[in-house]
DNA sequence: ATCTTAATTTCGGCA
DNA sequence: TGCCGAAGTTAAGAT
């Protein structure tokens, strides 16, 4: 990785026109031909970058990049779009390479998947005697997280989210209108079942008959290590 | 801002439950307390992170993780949440620090509201004799892009997106249903405008009998340069 | 301050 | 490979 600090001028071309006036900033030029344009502030996100894979090349600054004082001119395009980023370089700061080799990668843990898994697990959760048919079960609109069945036979769609928001309530409206059309299985019922669930999701849920169901991952996380389940 | 290269890894607790193995990485500490950590892949998202505003403390490595090989270990903390990041160093290879000062920030042009001021400009693109009523038309629930009238005198609301995806379909639904309730304009019909559109979100929109346009910016673009509509 | 919507979204999973 | 949905989404604009 190619570290570098300049003041420069960006002008970028793609699925948009933006452009950066002079200023330092950071150029990060990674292994794998992308780059990165950073200043002092701003989250994560960079102020400008281009995706891998690309081609870097330098220019001679022409005459009216000269008259400003430009030294270089560099040329990042994508390979697979017609993206282009120019970076004009006043002066450099800092210039330094090193090679960091390949990275071990991210290890997560606790995001939705996992409570779709936990609830599989422990389906009773949402009634007594209930039953899990299957863990996303596909419709023409997309797959349903967990279809169940209740103590009294009831097919049920249970939405799981980690922060149960209005959008979350629309998604399961929606398998709800399009599995009820289906005479095999209806009626079904809903559930909005996440960690934490926002009053006007409630309040959409409620309204719409769909009942919620607050997850606490932590107590289905240990719950999944019972060893008496081992034995039920 | 400060740059670090060094052998590390990192464990992050908060929102999830992260964890980095050891390896050589970027580390890069902002002006404003932030801190990404970068690896030679990747677009332009760190491995890790954390946002500002933050606390940045340097402690003693613990026997367990002297035995290891740790030389330092650095804790960042966000101020608002409860957000940890833990980093352990095991040798570094570069640190440099350099003041960037304010940057003035990106200027962007092409955006959504560009696809509103064309399609406006050009509203027969909906239908040959449609006229353009207003662009944002206000409603309690939001601004309707476009309002405008066909051919035959019926009302006609137009959701617009840059990417056509099932949201944009269950916004346009609202919109509908509202300005159906107001006999001054109903019956109002849709158009679900974007540069592409996702099978779903097509088949959702046929199964509300809301119409598809697909938009092609470039050619729209050219058109709005056309010297004949100067003299149109 | 809070909520809504866009993003050069990125990223991972599965058909 | 393409499509779909989640993300520690982030970030910008409106209420």
């Amino acid at each position: 990785m190619r570290l570098v600090i300049a003041d420069c001028s960006v002008d970028y071309a793609g699925r948009l026109t933006a452009h950066l006036p002079r200023a330092r900033r950071l150029l990060m030029l990674k292994g794998d031909g992308s780059i990165l344009i950073h200043s002092e502030t701003g989250s994560y996100k960079p102020l400008n970058w281009m995706n891998p894979p690309c081609n870097f090349s330098i220019h001679e600054p022409e005459e009216e990049h000269l008259n400003d004082g430009v030294i270089s001119r560099w040329r990042v395009s994508q390979v697979k779009t017609a993206d282009i980023l120019w970076i004009q370089i006043y002066e450099i700061h800092l210039d330094v390479d090193h090679e960091l080799g390949k990275d071990p990668g991210l290890i997560k843990d606790g995001v939705e998947a996992h409570l779709q898994e936990l609830l599989a697990a422990q389906i009773e959760l949402i009634g007594e005697g209930a039953q899990l048919i299957r863990r996303e079960y596909m419709t023409p609109i997309g797959p349903v997280d967990i279809l169940a069945k209740d103590a009294t036979g009831q097919t049920v769609a249970i939405e799981i989210k980690r922060r149960g928001e209005i959008d979350g309530v629309e998604q399961l409206t929606r398998y709800l209108e399009l599995l009820n059309r289906d005479a095999a299985i209806a009626p079904v019922r809903g559930i909005f079942a996440a960690q934490e669930i926002k009053p006007q999701a409630m309040t959409l849920a409620k309204d719409r008959g769909i009942s919620c169901l607050i997850l606490d991952y932590e107590a289905m996380r240990l719950d999944s290590f019972d060893p008496d389940s081992l034995f039920g």
